[in-house]
DNA sequence: ACCACTTGCATAGCTTGCTATTCAAGTGAT
DNA sequence: ATCACTTGAATAGCAAGCTATGCAAGTGGT
């Protein structure tokens, strides 16, 4: 019964998740943004004025988390909420101008680190790699058949 | 300048970690076992007594994070720190009965998570995902030219 | 022997994630 | 209209990461 960290996906997946967290934190610290508001400004930055129920749809994160995100974004000025007129308990969230402005250069940020850390493999391992990851993610547990 | 989220390495890699770590800390949940504790574990399990020094090199995580982790095992009964008597400094960790009881069920509990997991691929799909993955982490940024 | 430097750990403080719980606002059936 | 249920969000409390700092124990040069 031996283990070996070095051949666990579970093992090799957390490895990696921390060195891409690691390297994106550095290149984005400089605009004064973290990792963790990295998935909510994207759908934001396509659509504006989501509530929060919609963003934890599309970002496969719980509740508490997002709530407690978007805390962190609203103290540090990145966006604004405000209760949706028709259905008093829904939350809209909105970015404000800098979230706006911080755009493209937190893309380029986050290019700039996948293309650096994925420098060593080929177009087609690459292509493979991530295709390799949707299906991973595609799988969905016994715990949760249908979906979520 | 888009950003596809699902074409991001980077973000595939987040999302695949916390999965894993969802569905192995769930398994391993009943063992009274956390997933942070895992990787000392596997080293312990291996060579006993290790320093928190050589811990810390052999995982790729920080100093005071498994300075942290080792304070909540002890604190948890999985094992004791002891000064070595050579070096004031240094401290040997050893692992308790009960952790070494619990390296059969946790193992089997992280190939079961690996196994599932991995279920939608091929032998040959998942030979390649864990080689990719090794040839990520392979890959140094240019901030960390030699290595650590 | 002493002083500067190094080395090994611990601590403080923060982010990001989770589960569990609570609360307020809507909805539906009677 | 009322009461049970559902739904959206917030809060509490914890784990697991990280950076930055501090501190005590060794080591080396003079």
């Amino acid at each position: 019964m031996s283990f070996a960290k070095d051949q666990s996906a579970g093992y090799l997946a957390n490895h990696m998740a921390r060195v891409f967290a690691k390297g994106l934190a550095a290149r984005i610290k400089p605009l004064g943004l973290t990792t963790g508001t990295f998935p909510a400004l994207l759908e934001l930055w396509d659509t504006d004025g989501l509530t929060q129920k919609q963003l934890v749809d599309r970002l496969d994160i719980e509740q508490a988390t997002m709530a407690n995100t978007l805390a962190r974004m609203e103290r540090d000025g990145l966006v604004v909420r405000k209760k949706d007129s028709n259905d008093g308990r829904v939350q809209r969230i909105w970015l404000t101008d800098r979230a706006r402005a911080l755009r493209g250069p937190a893309i380029s940020a986050a290019q700039d680190e996948n293309a650096v850390r994925l420098a060593g493999l080929t177009q087609d391992e690459k292509r493979q790699f991530v295709a390799l990851m949707h299906k991973v993610l595609k799988t969905k547990s016994p715990k949760e058949p249908g979906d979520a």
